[in-house]
DNA sequence: CCTTTCTGATTCAACGTTGAATAGATCGGG
DNA sequence: CCCGATCTATTCAACGTTGAATCAGAAAGG
């Protein structure tokens, strides 16, 4: 019952333990007809390399860590689930961590405290400061995701991700673009870590501003958190106040759909009166009933260059500390007008 | 810049390696004053211990895998995160890998292939047969969750859940207790990987019977998948027969999600003229507008007696290969903030 | 036929840690 | 004052693997 080494299946097989090292690694230059006798010792025995020997000698683990506020948020959800597809392609494995928006959590993470040996860190921080950046010890790569990281990205340390104002600028003039005029936002916030709604907030008023449009206070939805009771509150309220508005802009997918629940019940039409973007893309959009369009993060290829950084041989600095990567916008509403 | 070592930090307080080892894990006599001065050293130089090195020497990884179908699956990223909480409670970290219900990726995970060296594997399967975990070569615990799992667990490799045909006629029977008479299901499926509609359908069919209620198949919402679009689909056509139901039971909340979609549009009131159960109680249900009862499965306590058979040092088979935990009820029916 | 080159295989040491065995110092009791 | 017990610290080997160095034998070249 004890586990099975390299030696063991050497011995079965009368060679070294480093010809069957060989073998199993595609290494040095071993015969064909000593390649498939060792082969066959192999299976027959069950032989599985230990990792922790291998690592202990090599130094290259395979392993990186996600480090997460919360994976029950759709979005971290969808963002983990893509990173892990890209991972498993390339034979990494992911450890993931949930920092549940603690600073001293977020800050032993950077460190790999508790962790095993790994190839580099991914983390999503809400709390982490610059600083905290600055005085880090490990020397592990490091590479920082969402809108707070990325004001503490740094070339050694970059950010990976989409453009923010960019896309919520996009977001906006795809609504105008629709012919929408009155656009309203849910999402703004004031207070705790707003990096995300600013953004967005800025990306929506420069599209405003650039199509000649004088933003409209009454048309601004404020929320406290990004989930979906807020969202439909948000809407509530604009309806309440009679708001005047032909387009919705929701600063995730999340508030959207509390939104155009409450736009349902309300019998207000989606998108014949009023014309939803949301931001996330996540996949549940896919089968929602109403139709709308939402940014996409690129969660995909954001992993892949995460990826790309972490295992790259080279270790290059990023300039500017920021690897910007294109955005998409899915639109849910079928039958799209051409122009 | 390479890496520091036992041996560093011992050279530097002129002590032997082992010394430091003994201070770092708390083993073997140590004089305060030489604890305290290695202590300082160790945090002048940054030591960190070497898993890999550790684990080759102890046997011990403090590593789970954790294989699922989709993260995205909001009651699969629920169940995710309290084991995250659990394993990071007890000091073990947790690698993820995502199956997508894939046989040949499934039964790869079972063995642990390409996985760094674990303490255990905790699946969700949707594939796998009584024979592929026959046929299993690995000697690591494997526990099972879900309710494909239910079916193929034995003594050695046990599954962990709540009892799914006694929950879902507690949830039946919530709503009979509620004075609901004519009860609907959204969820009964055919063909595919079945059993949890099977199971959630028979208590729901006991729940009836024990109230002498006889079934009603005009009742019945069949579905292909679990998701929302489905769960709206299935009570748009409830609705168009012109079923007469007051009571409402989603096999999980996401069908629920979508069903009270299509009611609040419908101008049914919830639960005024419908009550509705689903099932899951995923984080999300607590956002809900609409008020509605789940059944919790438990995740926290399922973790966490997962995490107690696989690091237990007993390692003891479970009798009959199910560890059946008390499930909950969460009732989201709260006073509504008022507007 | 002898030297050189090439190929396939082996030997050896080391990765960083810790369990087991051991050594030295200190202490208490007879 | 000596002996055994107690406490602190050390030495040594081993966990399973693989890079580097090496070697034996065959093939190639002069």
């Amino acid at each position: 019952m004890a586990r099975v080494r390299l030696i063991d299946v050497a011995r079965r097989a009368g060679v070294s333990a480093k010809t069957v090292s060989n073998v199993v690694n595609g290494t040095g230059a071993v015969s064909e007809k000593k390649r498939v006798e060792i082969l066959a010792v192999i299976d027959e025995l069950g032989y599985r390399p230990n990792r922790s020997a291998r690592q202990l000698r090599t130094g290259s683990s395979g392993l990186v860590a996600l480090g997460m506020p919360d994976l029950r948020e759709p979005y971290f959800a969808e963002f983990a689930s893509a990173f892990f597809t890209s991972a498993q392609r390339r034979g990494v494995t992911v450890v993931v961590w949930q920092t549940h928006g603690d600073l001293e959590t977020e800050r032993a993470f950077l460190e790999g405290e508790g962790m095993p040996e790994l190839e580099g860190i991914v983390m999503s921080p809400l709390r982490l400061s610059s600083d905290d950046i600055a005085k880090r010890r490990s020397a592990l790569p490091l590479v920082l995701i969402g809108e707070h990281g990325h004001g503490l990205a740094t070339p050694e340390n970059p950010h990976v991700g989409v453009d923010n104002i960019e896309a919520a600028r996009a977001a906006t003039h795809l609504l105008l673009s629709k012919g929408r005029q009155r656009i309203a936002v849910i999402g703004a916030q004031e207070g705790g870590s707003t990096a995300t709604s600013k953004m967005r907030m800025e990306g929506y008023r420069r599209a405003l501003r650039d199509a000649g449009i004088a933003p409209d206070p009454s048309l601004t939805g404020w929320v406290i958190e990004f989930n979906r009771a807020e969202g439909s509150a948000a809407a509530e309220r604009l309806l309440a106040a009679r708001a005047d508005f032909d387009g919705l802009f929701c600063f995730n997918d999340t508030l959207a759909f509390g939104a155009l629940y409450t736009l349902a019940i309300h019998g207000v039409s989606v998108p014949g009166r009023v014309a939803v973007v949301g931001f996330d893309a996540i996949e549940e959009g896919r089968f929602s009933t109403a139709q709308f369009a939402s940014v996409d993060p690129n969660s995909a290829k954001v992993s892949e260059s995460i990826l790309d950084l972490i295992l790259g041989a080279e270790r290059a600095p990023v300039p500017g500390g920021h690897l910007v990567l294109p955005f998409g916008i899915v639109d849910h509403e079928l039958p799209r007008i051409p122009d």
